[in-house]
DNA sequence: GTAGCTGCAAAGTATTTGCAATTAA
DNA sequence: TTAATTGCAAATACTTTGCAGCTAC
């Protein structure tokens, strides 16, 4: 966990909201602020279960979906399954070819502010990317 | 279809590999290349069908990860199925939040090139990106 | 002729939903 | 107290696989 841990602040907000703060929510916010990028759900599940052992896989897809419409956390797909990981702050992803892994990127050159107009009436209010390639420990095996 | 349409290359090398060309197969390229940004199977399938009625979902699923691992698609996966579109010539899209829509955007922003290195390591060899925000359409809806 | 290709049906996986029981506030 | 939340089991939906028959070359 790093100073920009955004947790407190979800807790914090889903109170005044009047969501019910319970410990498996507790156990999914904490796993996935420790999981990697893009974790999927078994994996949150599985950290989950290590801090509230009764936590529930239904109640992990649950709190997930609920972090992604509320814009705390983004969603991608890959692999065949759904991949989840804490939205803030912005920042971009290396895929690797070779190994899969997927590595956080902290750069972002991509030169459109939120606000802007583009292709002819389209309003621009964020961006995905991700850079393909090869990672060092791949490069360095292929030679 | 347009001037850059790469089927007729795409039946030349798979010819020159030795690879077959058959009829559902050439239903499912014409499909693909007909289809809009991001076809789904289904939406792949079902055009397919009516260019060769005896074309089968299955075929439809193995041709489009061919052309995927040779590098003529692209695949994506959104809203739980996997979609693939022709990889030719790079664009970038613009995803509506408010009604789903793909479009294509053939302006592409992204200033990091091929080959570069980039994150300790990393060898960049190509890249992905869309823009999120909200089409012509549903901006006038929401005045 | 034969290796590659096809499609049916079945299997495999990820995710969602119905609902009765539980629990935070 | 009571409305939100949970989790089991069942249902869904997409995709892949086994395999016997077909076909382009």
């Amino acid at each position: 966990m790093n100073f920009t841990n955004p947790l407190p602040e979800i807790v914090r907000a889903w109170r005044a909201r009047g969501r019910r703060m319970t410990a498996p929510r507790r156990a999914v916010l904490e796993a996935l602020g420790g999981a990697g990028c893009r974790a999927d759900a078994q994996t949150v599940y599985r950290i989950a279960k290590r801090i509230y052992p009764k936590t529930g896989l239904v109640t992990v897809y649950r709190t997930l979906e609920l972090l992604v419409e509320e814009g705390w956390a983004e969603r991608w797909e890959e692999g065949g399954m759904a991949r989840y990981e804490l939205a803030w702050p912005h920042h971009h992803h290396l895929v690797c070819l070779g190994c899969g892994d997927v590595a956080r990127w902290d750069r972002c050159p991509v030169p459109v502010r939120r606000g802007s107009v583009v292709g002819g009436g389209f309003l621009v209010t964020g961006h995905r990317m991700e850079l393909l390639g090869y990672c060092r420990r791949c490069r360095e095996v292929r030679r």
